[in-house]
DNA sequence: ATTCGTTTATAAGTTCACCC
DNA sequence: GGGTGAACTTATAAACGAAT
């Protein structure tokens, strides 16, 4: 299914509070920009100012306290399954960067947070912005899945991982999933792998 | 044979312009 | 000034092709 402006508010939890408002404002993509919301809301009171925030575009910067990342670009995107899909249970974002951009916007040093959000799960999942950004960087558009498993399971645990090897490469990658009330504790997570990334 | 990644197509939403 | 219509932009969905 897909949230569009007008029909699928219900859909989103309570989490929203008083972004809601910014939130029905937004405009093209409703259902990512709705997603922003929740994702900033989730995180309200980790943020350094929950104001100023521009969920109008994507990706949407986000600065955040203490043990998270001081500044984080969030490439949110609409998680979905396919009815064709052709691994059961699998579920995807598409990634599409903004006016030909080949790479994610990493200026200011800022963390990038590639995640993923289902409507009807109410899970969010993130991914390793780094390890898809390399090389070339992004084509067109470029996929990523993860398992329904996971997701269920951070459903019911509140964070979930998941590993998966990237092909090409012998690199893994670790798919953090969450529900909107643990994403700190995922997002800290996820920061947690990345530097141990970078230090191997 | 199966899973992942890329590309193309379709749909919806939003914005801008013109006409009443 | 308001309303209606058209065009454009961006998102979502699906299929195809390559790699493991």
């Amino acid at each position: 299914m897909t949230a569009h402006a007008g029909d699928d508010f219900t859909l989103f939890p309570e989490s929203l509070g008083t972004l809601a408002p910014m939130v029905m404002r937004s405009r093209a993509g409703a259902g990512t920009r709705l997603a922003n919301g929740l994702f900033a809301a989730s995180l309200a009171d980790r943020c350094s100012s929950g104001d100023t925030l521009e969920l109008d575009k994507r990706p949407f910067d986000l600065r955040a306290a203490a043990p998270l990342p001081p500044l984080m670009r969030v490439y949110l995107y609409t998680m979905t399954t396919h009815p064709s899909e052709r691994q059961q249970g699998a579920y995807r974002i598409q990634i599409i960067l903004p006016n030909k951009g080949r790479h994610f916007d990493t200026t200011d040093d800022a963390y990038v947070i590639l995640a993923g959000y289902n409507p009807s799960l109410e899970v969010f999942a993130l991914w390793d912005a780094d390890a898809h950004d390399i090389g070339k960087g992004i084509p067109h558009s470029k996929g990523v899945q993860v398992l329904e498993d996971t997701l269920l399971e951070a459903m019911s645990r509140g964070v979930a991982r998941q590993t998966r090897r990237l092909r090409g490469t012998d690199e893994s990658e670790t798919v953090v999933a969450s529900r909107p009330d643990t994403l700190p504790e995922a997002l800290e997570l996820r920061w947690q792998l990345s530097i141990e990334r970078l230090i191997s």
